[in-house]
DNA sequence: TAGATTGTTAATCGATTAACAATC
DNA sequence: TAGATTGTTAATCGATTAACAATC
């Protein structure tokens, strides 16, 4: 079995920021993009955006760009948002709800096709449109439509034991919207949403600018 | 001026997980945690977790651990998550609607004080008892209540212009959930939550994963 | 030809992992 | 003392950045 080529996860997160801005370029009837102009858009260096490219095996021209059209197409094969892949969503709090409301997931050729609370949930309930089931519907319906992927937004204190159902109905992505750090075997795909981290990040550097600007104005006093 | 220290942003982002489960010790009764024990709860190396520690002049006993009480007071006051940060959260659709709604911010001492969307809004109005102001109130309000971060959850087509006013109005942090890439000045902090990279991820790897299923199937066939 | 950009090799930078003496 | 864990230095790994010949 050959051993599946692993890409640059960074470069993977890139993607759909090249795409977004490759169709803004396509819509104002450019036909090249250079790695500058990419590289401006997504605030990177023109050489990671030819590495990048270079990684989807993109092929440009030198001294002029890249094809907008095949590039698109090149990216949009290389991330198979081509042909949807189609979810499962557990939990239609807030968040849930949103996110199944969320209509940017089309882009992403994402199909939420079905969401799940725990019961009782009368029958023929949709949110935004998708329809609702009784948790303990989700594995025969996940068994008879083949999903594999799980989009997971349950309260964190559920999210382990939620987790654990899923991958017991067949489900081998997840994409984790909890604060929880699921304990899961190996060979389970895990993306996990880190609003905290973020937040984390953002909150550190805002009191060090803070505390800076209140220095500059001490001393200017 | 002293150059302020700079944090490796892995670490930063792990901080929250951290906390996370030393509460959870605190509430089961632990008074020590180790390195492995965190380890295996946040899925990384036990000596990235003492180097995490480090960072934040963390000390623990040898053959022992680290104190847990003490070790998540030393967090919260890294993170700065004691005293609460205020902000102010433009775009009131689905998922900004949503994020008004998590109750979860509170743990992170984010304190989302007023929202804004465009008007005409009637005097009174509230999202999950945060007020609702039209947009043309952000810069009199951001610059009444001092508020420095803001949370931008509008329509991606909107986010640059929209961005640009915030900044206008004394904003220096933005929290971007937009699928937009921002340019703005040098000095403004920015932390945006990249879904659609998030995805990406996600769908390459079940689609690797998916391959490799379905060798394994027709070689055993 | 001149100017611009690609593709690729090398250098740098930063994070993770390894190793191990010191300590409880 | 024996077993376990910390703190720290060194090694590895991977991503970003630099440099530059080749090409349009």
């Amino acid at each position: 079995m050959p051993k599946s080529q692993v890409f640059s996860i960074p470069a993977l997160k890139r993607m759909p920021a090249y795409l977004r801005e490759l169709r803004n370029l396509q819509r104002a009837g450019r036909p090249q993009a250079t790695s500058p102009i990419l590289a401006q858009a997504l605030r990177i260096d023109a050489i990671s955006v030819r590495k990048d490219l270079e990684m989807i095996g993109a092929i440009g021209s030198p001294g002029i760009g890249y094809a907008v059209e095949p590039l698109i197409d090149k990216i949009e094969n290389f991330l198979g948002w081509k042909n949807a892949s189609e979810a499962f969503l557990v939990g239609t709090g807030h968040l849930g709800t949103a996110l199944l409301g969320f209509r940017g997931f089309e882009d992403y050729g994402l199909k939420i096709i079905a969401a799940f609370d725990k019961g009782p949930i009368p029958a023929g309930t949709t949110v935004h449109d998708v329809p609702l089931f009784d948790f303990s519907e989700f594995r025969h319906l996940a068994g008879r439509l083949q999903i594999h992927m799980g989009i997971l937004c349950v309260p964190d204190d559920a999210a382990q034991e939620v987790a654990e159902q899923m991958v017991d109905a067949g489900i081998i992505a997840i994409w984790n919207f909890t604060a929880h750090t699921l304990q899961l075997p190996e060979n389970i795909i895990r993306q996990k949403v880190n609003l905290a981290g973020d937040f984390a990040v953002l909150s550190v550097r805002l009191a060090a600018r803070l505390r800076e600007l209140e220095v500059v104005k001490e001393e200017t006093v």
